[in-house]
DNA sequence: CGTTTGACTACGC
DNA sequence: CGCGTAGCCAAAC
């Protein structure tokens, strides 16, 4: 599958995983991470909290400029919000490919889950690729504070 | 070569 | 619910 010595590797894993998320649907880096496999070595609960790390990392390596292949302004973090630092053009740009494609946020900026968490790819694409199906990012809530405040 | 920083998360308080 | 923290972390300083 992928040495733990290369990180290019997860990476291409990581990338190729993005490309199968369809329009109009986000995923998160945890979801990604849990498709993978935990490399060789790494106790699978430590994976669990590293691997969403790597994911991070594997975007942060697209090129916002070179990114016609990699649709990562689909991937979001657990909370269901946009990871990029707030205020920056990249986050301003990730929002709004989201917004065009439908995806609307709340107003803690939240993406629903529900509506638009994906479904991972099909089975057989995934048993090609030696991956595991992910979780359903639908039918639980999302972490972190979902309730709107009055004031 | 020691430190800091970071597109993350689960868990404990 | 919110905050702090650690994770055979890994590049960037």
């Amino acid at each position: 599958m992928f040495e733990l010595s290369d990180p290019e590797a997860f990476n291409r894993i990581v990338w190729e995983i993005v490309r199968q998320v369809p329009e109009g649907q986000v995923t998160t880096f945890g979801q990604i991470a849990g498709m993978i496999p935990a490399p060789e070595g790494i106790e699978p609960e430590v994976y669990q909290r590293l691997g969403p790390r790597w994911v991070g990392d594997a975007m942060n390596a697209v090129s916002w400029k070179d990114d016609k292949t990699v649709p990562w302004h689909r991937v979001i973090n657990s909370k269901g919000t946009i990871s990029l630092p707030p205020e920056t053009q990249a986050a301003a740009l990730q929002r709004a490919r989201l917004r065009h494609e439908g995806i609307e946020f709340n107003s803690r900026e939240q993406v629903d889950f529900d509506q638009w968490g994906w479904e991972g790819p099909e089975p057989d694409w995934c048993a090609e690729m030696g991956l595991t199906m992910p979780k359903s990012l639908r039918s639980r809530p999302a972490k972190g504070p979902q309730q709107l405040s009055f004031f």
